[in-house]
This record gives C-alpha cells, structure tokens and sequence, in this order.
DNA sequence: AGAAAAATCTGAACGTTGTTCAAAAAACAG
DNA sequence: CTGTTTTTTGAACAACGTTCAGATTTTTCT
C-alpha cells in the first residue's frame, strides 16, 4: 500500500524547488544575498514553510553546496576528456595541471556559487554533514589517481594525504588570485600561476 | 596654539580601546562573535559612539586586521632569525620554507584571529582602504626577497607575482588544513604538508 | 566669570535579519 | 459527512547594525 503519501511528496517537491531558488540568488547576489522571506515570495510559500523541509538556511545552503560540488564534478570529468591512462610520470603531471587549470575555469565561470562553498561557516556546534563530505572525498580522488602514479609505494592514506594538499595550494592560488580583497588578477596570468604551481608541486612529488 | 583639542585626543583614545576590545573579542569568540552593543559595553561607552570614532563595523574590522597583519609581519622577522643572505639556490629555497612553516604557526597559534582575516568581506562597492593594502604589500616583499635569488633576471612585477602565488599556494594549505569544514589535521603533519608544499614551488621557480 | 553657541555624546527607536508557534487549513479515518 | 490528526501559515519575537533628536559637555565671546 502506498504509504508514500502525497504531501511526503510535496514536502520533497518544495525542497527541491528551494534549493534551486536558493541556488540562484547565490549565483546572482551571492551567499549574503540570500534572504529567507525573498526566498518564501519566490517559491510561492510561507516563511514558516521553509523549516518544514528543512532545518535551517544554514542547511539549505549546504545543500547548495552540495549541488555546486557535483557540477564541479561534471566540470571536471568533462575538461579531462578522458585521457585514459598512460602511466608516464610527465602524462601524470599533465593530468595533475589539466585538473589544476579546470578548477579554475570553474571557479571562474561559477564565481558567486563557488565561492559559497568556502565563504559559508556552519554555526559552532554543527559539524559537516556526512553526505557533504562524501562528496568531498569523491572529488579528492580524481586527484589521487594521477599522484598514485607518481607515488606507486605510497599508502592510500598517504595518497589522500597527499591530495588534500595539492588541491589546497591549487585552490589557494585561485581563491586569492580572484579575491577583490588582494586585487584580482586577470583570468590568462592566473592560468599561467596555476598551471605553474601545479606543475612544481606534482614534479615534487614524483621526486620525493 | 595648541589646536589639538582634549576631545580630539579622546576620540582617537576611544578608537584605540575600540579596536583593541574588538581585536580581543574576535581572538576569543571570533568575527561573527563581534557585537556592536557588546562592545559599547565593554569600552564603557554608547552604542552611537562607536560611529564617532569608526565609520562602521566593517572599518573597526579592517583596523582589527591590519593589526593581524602588523603582528603575522612581527612574527615572521623574529621566526626567520636573521639569515642574513648566502645567495646560494639551496639557501633561498629554505628560507622560502621557513616563511612557509612561519606562517602555518601563526595561523596555528592564532585562530580566530587569523581567520577574521580571510572571513571578513566588506559590503560590495566599498574597496580595501589603502593603508590595508600597502600593509598586505609589505609582507609580499619578505616573500620576494628569496625569490629574486631564485630568479635573478625576473622583473619587479614578475617577481611580484610569484611571490603572490607561492603566498598563495602555502596559505591555501594552511587555510584549509585547519578548516573545520575540511576535517582538520595535525599540526605535525601540517607542518610537513606545508614544507614539501614551499619546498617544491621553490624548486619549479628555480629551474623555469 | 558667566552666558551664548557649537560640538559631542547618548540610548531609545528604526529597519532588517532568521526563527517560532498559536491558530487556520487541509488531509485523513471511520 | 463528521471528528481527529497533520500540515501550513504569517504575525510576532529576539537580535542585529545603524541613526538621530535631544541632553550634555566643551568652547567661544564679552
């Protein structure tokens, strides 16, 4: 008997329905453009409506982070055109760069919303939710695959390891590299700084 | 005559209190944990006084960075004991290093403060005051001091922007190796994070 | 020194936030 | 169709940064 009742059904709708409205005034005015009661007109529902479905906008947005890192994702898989394999030290370098480089095209193209991602802090108390860290991990690990071939001997641990930090430094080049606070530079010098980072860093790796 | 009023001279007195309270509250509690009223309270005066003497929460906050900035500049001089020179590759790349590890043990020993830095953006059409900006310069330029070593025939702007890469890259690997959203890690493991991190871009600026 | 004028400070009040909860509306059961 | 339960609603609440008319202090002038 279908106990999947219809307002189930409509309470899940509305969750969708607000992430993706919640989605687009962050892409448009950014994470402190998002307003509770702009959001409820939008959807066409009640303030109240909107902790029905979810706790929080604190939980809200972590659900549009969420989204942001799966097209993230598909922006990856995409921009590496899927080069097979090659277990060349130089091949796994260039991997490295080509992800480095895609990271910033996307941060780029995706300003407000990516810089949600890491503009947002859950309030103290509240830790990352686990299907939001999964999907971190899932991204680390087009990270690791490169690295494995230039570390063969290395520890899964030690590859993660490894990974986080590749990704931070490249991720700091670009953070800093578009915030107005250091002065923006422009996108081609930021692809060289990139490129170049990501370079130095995997050929440190393949020596080490 | 003396022109310099007893109410001038009170004002920057409060200024000064005002920031200093403010700075003591972010290092406890954090930027969100800043509260106007609270601090009124705190410096002994009128919640209308603090825009007397500041234009806005947002500018008693850059006063409170800027400070950061000065003690991180302090701190960097006294952790990098002096080597006077020895222009050898090897030299510059441990030096860049060790501005690398000063940095990471700034952050480590203080948090909040440090992270007001980075956390804090000041409401869209305002821009960073100059004196913010020169303050940020003159870090970089402990960081292009080694470089140039490593790359003697770059130019000015050149080494410019290396150095606000390689600042960059180490930042990001402290930045998100402390973040609570990103599972924090051991300050040892940081530390040789951070190490292979600088190590590595030293050695790419070296040889391109 | 005293009184008028100017500058300064004060804190209640304002406009916005996110969040709640009594009451209304809707859905369901018999 | 009627009583019961569930769901939705939006006015009300607490907390925030900011303002500004009035009180207070300081300066100026005779």
């Amino acid at each position: 008997m279908a106990k999947v009742t219809n307002t189930l059904r409509r309470r899940q709708n509305l969750k969708q329905t607000l992430v993706r409205a919640a989605e687009k005034t962050i892409a448009k005015r950014g994470l402190a453009g998002l307003r509770a009661r702009e959001l409820a007109v939008e959807v066409g529902c009640a303030v109240g409506a909107i902790y029905n479905v979810v706790e929080d906008i604190d939980d809200l947005i972590m659900l549009v982070n969420e989204r942001t890192l799966a097209a993230l994702e598909r922006s990856l898989i995409e921009s590496a055109q899927v080069t097979t394999g090659a277990a060349g030290t130089a091949d796994a370098i260039e991997r490295l760069v080509g992800l480095a480089v895609g990271y910033l095209d996307f941060a780029h193209a995706n300003g407000l919303r990516w810089r949600a991602m890491f503009d947002h802090r859950l309030p103290k108390g509240r830790d990352v939710p686990d299907w939001y860290r999964a999907s971190q991990r899932r991204l680390f690990g087009y990270v690791e695959a490169p690295l494995r071939a230039l570390q063969p001997g290395a520890s899964d641990q030690r590859l993660a390891l490894l990974a986080r930090s590749l990704f931070s430094a490249v991720h700091g080049v670009v953070e800093l590299g578009l915030d107005e606070k250091l002065q923006p530079l422009p996108v081609e010098i930021l692809h060289e700084q990139v490129a170049a980072v990501a370079a130095a860093i995997g050929r440190g790796m393949a020596q080490a």
